[in-house]
DNA sequence: AAAAAAGGCAACCGCGATTGC
DNA sequence: CGCAATCGCGGTTGCCTTTTT
């Protein structure tokens, strides 16, 4: 063992005698309304920092890591609660995919929102859907997934957002799955066909019908197959299609990205967008797996 | 209706980095 | 400069709630 191994160890000692010692009634598990009340307090007047006297001075029976933690994640004025936004979720995907698990680091770019928070949704949803499509999250393939068909079609719904409405791609399986519809038919109701004979929505023009009305396109998994029998949607032309028609936001932006003065484009979407937590929009329904998993089927078949 | 499984999230732990004496 | 104390991060755990069987 080296000095410093050794100076480290004796400092995780000490550290350890002191807990130990303190031990002799410290608190545990989930706070109370009259400890959060304490802590809220004694910040008032005290300010926050110094966590181990803090603790003992504001006399709860915590140790300064636990009120840090407590503060910081939960009692902060600043902290912003209830669900991640979809820009929040668009943030979160590409600053993942850029740093890794750099939560705090991350959590920076997502005001009132914290390390913690954004690391549980990362595990809670974003993981449990790359186990869904039985591909390791850190794996090209889920990366491509999340690039090429997630983000887009984030963009996609904050854009529809943005004016009221809702893109008429969420329902392209099931105007798809009706051979009845011909491309006439299509084109009115603001689809394109493409040269490969998939159909894709036209977002340029089309009157697009409420968040409420989604439910109407039958986003079932039984829609979902017959979409996928049928192989009628390419998703990566799809979402091609969509990040050509927005390149201002994405296009480049992200890459270059930097620091806080490279998120204007952000800040821009976000103006003008009502700041507002959908949980039916978050990646989760059954629709977007249907197409999640449309993708792993494109990338399973080497065509990607 | 009850039990089991899964989901969600707050809190804890270990360790390296930083600070201040 | 060395060392102890403290901070902060990322990983993990455990408990409560919700969903499924």
């Amino acid at each position: 063992m080296d000095d410093k191994a050794r100076s480290l160890k004796i400092n995780k000692n000490m550290e350890d005698f002191a807990n130990v010692e303190e031990e002799i009634d410290l608190r545990r598990g989930p706070w109370t309304i009259e400890e959060d009340f304490e802590l809220i307090n004694y910040i008032a007047t005290h300010g926050e920092g110094r966590w181990n006297s803090l603790a003992r001075c504001a006399g709860l029976k915590r140790t300064g890591k636990s009120c840090r933690l407590r503060w910081l994640n939960y009692l902060r004025p600043d902290v912003r609660r209830g669900n991640i936004t979809l820009e929040e979720q668009l943030l979160i995907l590409e600053l993942h995919s850029r740093w890794g698990n750099r939560w705090s680091k991350i959590a920076q770019y997502l005001p009132g929102r914290t390390d913690n928070e954004i690391k549980n949704y990362w595990r809670t949803r974003v993981q449990k859907h790359a186990k869904q499509l039985k591909c390791d999250v850190n794996s090209q393939q889920f990366k491509d997934t999340m690039k090429y068909l997630w983000m887009p079609r984030l963009v996609e719904r904050i854009q529809a957002a943005s004016t009221g409405s809702v893109s008429t791609s969420s329902c392209v399986t099931n105007y798809s799955d009706q051979s009845l519809i011909n491309n006439n038919t299509m084109e009115h109701l603001g689809f394109i066909s493409n040269p490969n004979g998939y159909i894709t929505p036209d977002n340029s023009n089309v009157a697009v019908s409420p968040a409420s009305d989604l439910t109407d396109c039958h986003m079932s998994s039984e829609v979902g197959k017959i979409g996928q029998d049928q192989n009628l949607v390419d998703p990566q032309i799809s979402s091609q299609n969509y990040l050509d028609n927005n390149s201002g936001l994405l296009n480049g932006d992200f890459t270059k990205m930097q620091d806080q003065s490279d998120l204007n484009w952000f800040e821009n979407v976000n103006g003008m967008i009502p700041n507002y937590s959908d949980s039916f929009w978050n990646i989760g329904n059954d629709e977007d797996f249907w197409l999640l998993q449309q993708h792993q089927q494109v990338l399973d078949n080497g065509s990607f």
